[in-house]
Formats: structure tokens, sequence, C-alpha cells
DNA sequence: TATTGTTTGTTTCCCAAGTAAACAGTTTGG
DNA sequence: CCAAACTGTTTACTTGGGAAACAAACAATA
């Protein structure tokens, strides 16, 4: 209970105090996360695609004809939580559940022609949006934060 | 519009396809958040201090007699949003509103005896936790990646 | 064939976190 | 002194997400 440090790694912990909270990597997490995704709502606009919903396209172009329970597990969300997001996606003109032959269970997501388009713009300005923010990063520096946050992310599987 | 990429640090951009998304900051950002709250949640039990509850705690001991006001604009939320924090560590004991005599507007927010004793326990674990979940980094990873997100952080002034 | 178990998309209900707007009480600056 | 600004608070709203239930469809096995 008191004892110190028994960590795997003999974090030297460095207890001054600019505060506890400074060191923790998910209080840093959360806060870099709020500013970026605002960034992001800012980018793509009033009526534009949430992060989930452009996310969702996202998987939708680079895997044609995916499932919706498959895209579910991909974006690490329930199916239930999908549905909202493939409305959304479907109302907008971008994308259609189109029903599978070979199981009748299922409705595939194939992006239409606006929906490429549209997704090519997106993905466009959410890039130039997003390196303008992080201009205060070297251009090794972002990828060595995107490394180091899809090594946190291989843990969970 | 189809002009490849003017952006400021001419980023070569890859464009293989392992997918658009494993390149963005903030995609990326969402799911290493989404796994280390998930831990926290779990290391503070199911009746535990939710992490903003936590945040708030932390930055009591670290300013005691701080004003609601000035605690959410160091966490970054409202103070209409801070009211139910606030409500939740008064409610365990952890914390009192003390009027201040100078300024009848102001209460100022100060630690109880078993709020800085329940607050330990609270920071050793969730540090124990979180330095075996990030068992796959080295400690120089760990602080490289904190330092990177406090470089973002610095951003939204 | 009939039955049992599983999967898919969906609906409905719920919850957590956070913002925005209004408000009464209280300073504070011109 | 009075208008402006600030404090904590309530209320209503939005967003992102999970849990449970369900009918339809499929798979496997008796």
């Amino acid at each position: 209970m008191s004892r110190p440090n028994t960590s795997l790694q003999g974090q030297a912990v460095s207890h001054d105090d600019h505060g506890d909270l400074e060191d923790l990597v998910g209080y840093n997490l959360k806060r870099a996360y709020v500013i970026v995704s605002a960034d992001f709502r800012s980018t793509l606009g009033e009526a534009g695609l949430a992060p989930r919903v452009f996310s969702a396209l996202a998987l939708i172009m680079q895997f044609p004809l995916i499932t919706q329970s498959d895209l579910a597990r991909k974006l690490g969300i329930e199916r239930s939580g999908l549905v909202a997001i493939i409305d959304d996606l479907e109302g907008r003109g971008y994308v259609v559940r189109q029903p599978v032959p070979t199981d009748r269970r299922v409705q595939a997501l194939a992006p239409t022609e606006v929906g490429k388009v549209a997704y090519q713009h997106a993905i466009e300005a959410v890039r130039a949006h997003e390196s303008q923010l992080l201009s205060g990063l070297t251009v090794q520096e972002t990828q060595t934060l995107v490394g180091l946050l899809k090594k946190i992310r291989s843990i969970g599987d």
C-alpha cells in the first residue's frame, strides 16, 4: 500500500510538485485528444461529418462491401451503435446498404460515387488542418507520436 | 482539389493502402485514449472515481483552496460541468466547499483528511496500473510520448 | 426433417460527459 | 452609485456510446 514503487520499469517517479496529473499518460492523452478532435470538427464544419462517421466512411472506402458487424469490430464499437452512423452516411447519399445473395442476413456497405468524391475532399481537408495544427511538431516527432500511439493501440489486441 | 500535397511540411504522404485512418493523429489518439481510460476505470473499480473526478481531486490536492472557476479553467471544462464533479467529491467526504470571507461569491475547495489518504491510494493504484499497461513501452518511449502530448496540449494556450 | 444455437441488423432505453443559456448573489471599476 | 463582470448553480440539450431484447436468417446436428 505504502510501498513506493515496485513497477517493472523502476521509473524514478521524480516526485517534485509540478502535479501528479502531468505525468499520467491518460491525462495527457485525453487533453491532447480534446484539442485535436475540436480541430477536426471545425475542419469539417457545422454540418460536416462527425469524427466517427468520417472514420466509418474511411473504412468503407478501404474495405468496400464490408459488413456492418465487421465494420463495428474494426471501429471498436457495438453493432447497435453503428446503425445510426450508417443511417447518417446513407442519408447523405455517401453509402448504400446492399443485400448480399449468399447471406441474406448481412447488408454490404458500398460507397457511392458521391461518397467517393466527398471522402476525397474530406480526407484532404482533414490532413491539411491536422498538419497545420501540429505544425509545432517536426515530421519526425509526429511520426514518433503516431508510432507510440499505435503501440498502445496494439495492447488492445 | 486534386492537388496532391501542399502542406507546410511536405510530408511524403506515402499513399500505399494501409488505410488513410492509420496515419491520422486524431484517430490514433482517440483509439489509444479509449484503451488507457478503460484501464483507468478498471483500476479504480466499479464505485471508484471517474477519470474527471480523479483529475479534479488531484488538482485540489495540488492547489488547496482553489476556486471552482479556477479549477474548471485548469481542467478545461465549463463551470457548470464542474458542479456535479465537486458534488461527487463532497458526497464521498473527500472535499469540502469552504466559504471565503474576502469574496462571498466563491467557495474554496479543500481536501479533507479522508480525501487525502483516499487520493494517495488512488494515485498509487493508477500509476501502478498505468505503468503495467504500458509495459510494452520503454521508460524512454513513455517519456517521449508524454512530452509530445504536452506539446500538443500547449497549442491550446 | 426438426431442433438447437449463433449471427446480423435493428430498436429502445439508458448513461456519461460536456456545452449553452439563464439566474441570483456578489464584487469591482469608472 | 451604477453598470459591467464574475461566481456557483440549475435546467435543457447534444454527443458518443453500451445493454438488452428481437425477428430474420443461417449452421450444425440429431
